[in-house]
DNA sequence: AATACTACCTGCGTGC
DNA sequence: TGCACGCAGGTAGTAT
């Protein structure tokens, strides 16, 4: 489910439940979903750890615990699961944190995509996947000057691009189309070919897009019932995404898909145009 | 170095 | 009803 909002929405709510847990038995079932160590150590390592909080860069969380840093990343549909003692084990259920007061956080992923990465303490700011990560989508810490000059550089749709994580990161397939929809940007304008008038807007776009759904608390399309974070999340009001074939908020042509970078990319053909 | 394609998985909707 | 096929909120590895 996870784009950054999504993500955020997780951390939250994580937060909320978990802090303080002391672990006391972790069983996994799906060994591929453990990236580092392996998994007699990773299951050894974790016990007796306890969760002192939960933080996120892009779309990985971060489990700051006694003597590691464990990062997670959902991928697609990667969910997490707080549950009472004696919860039945649903199907889809790949990794258990038994709690010493017999509580659990459970990992569920149906295409099983999602990782966990046990790390020394501290370190996780070194770890390959989020050092390669842009700033975050604040106006503090993602700059237009910046963006401007790394759009420069690419011959490549600014919509790869983008998801790329590199540039900026927490932009996911949804609030990719949603934020060039409202810059009236072409999912496919050749990255190097943007005017400074369209950058200003796009980076004006991705802030406000990503701030607004992380203030609604997400989108959620598949519900998954009791998942964390997603229970009684307001829905984001989206423009494009899911929208083929209904009409335009802004002009009313009806709402076009196609494929870009093998990605279902929504958009507006008369409000966003290809140009030179 | 930058870009493009594929693999990783399961489930669901569609069309024959 | 059954089956084949395409599609799904993402990233990493490999080839060019």
């Amino acid at each position: 489910m996870p784009e950054l909002p999504e993500v955020e929405t997780v951390r939250k709510g994580l937060e909320q439940l978990v802090l303080n847990k002391k672990i006391k038995e972790v069983l996994v079932a799906w060994d591929r979903i453990i990236e580092r160590p392996n998994i007699e150590d990773f299951t050894n390592q974790l016990i007796g750890e306890k969760i002192d909080s939960v933080s996120r860069r892009g779309k990985y969380l971060i489990f700051h615990l006694t003597h590691y840093d464990m990062i997670s990343h959902l991928r697609m549909e990667g969910k997490f699961d707080y549950v009472q003692p004696d919860t039945s084990v649903t199907k889809h259920t790949h990794v258990r944190f038994i709690f010493t007061d017999h509580t659990e956080l459970r990992y569920l992923d149906v295409r099983k995509f999602g990782r966990l990465t046990l790390l020394p303490k501290n370190t996780a700011m070194d770890y390959k996947g989020i050092k390669k990560l842009g700033p975050e989508p604040t106006p503090e810490e993602f700059l237009l000057e910046s963006f401007n000059q790394q759009l420069k550089k690419h011959h490549k749709a600014i919509k790869p691009l983008l998801l790329d994580q590199t540039l900026i990161t927490g932009l996911g397939n949804i609030y990719v189309d949603e934020a060039l929809f409202k810059a009236k940007i072409h999912p496919e304008q050749t990255a190097n070919t943007l005017t400074f008038d369209e950058v200003t807007r796009l980076h004006v776009a991705i802030i406000n897009v990503l701030a607004q759904a992380v203030e609604a608390g997400g989108t959620t399309i598949r519900s998954y019932k009791n998942a964390l974070g997603e229970a009684g999340t307001f829905q984001v009001n989206l423009m494009v995404y899911g929208k083929t074939g209904e009409p335009c908020p802004n002009c009313g042509t009806e709402i076009t898909k196609i494929k870009v970078a093998q990605r279902g990319t929504h958009f507006c053909s008369l409000c966003q145009r290809i140009h030179l």
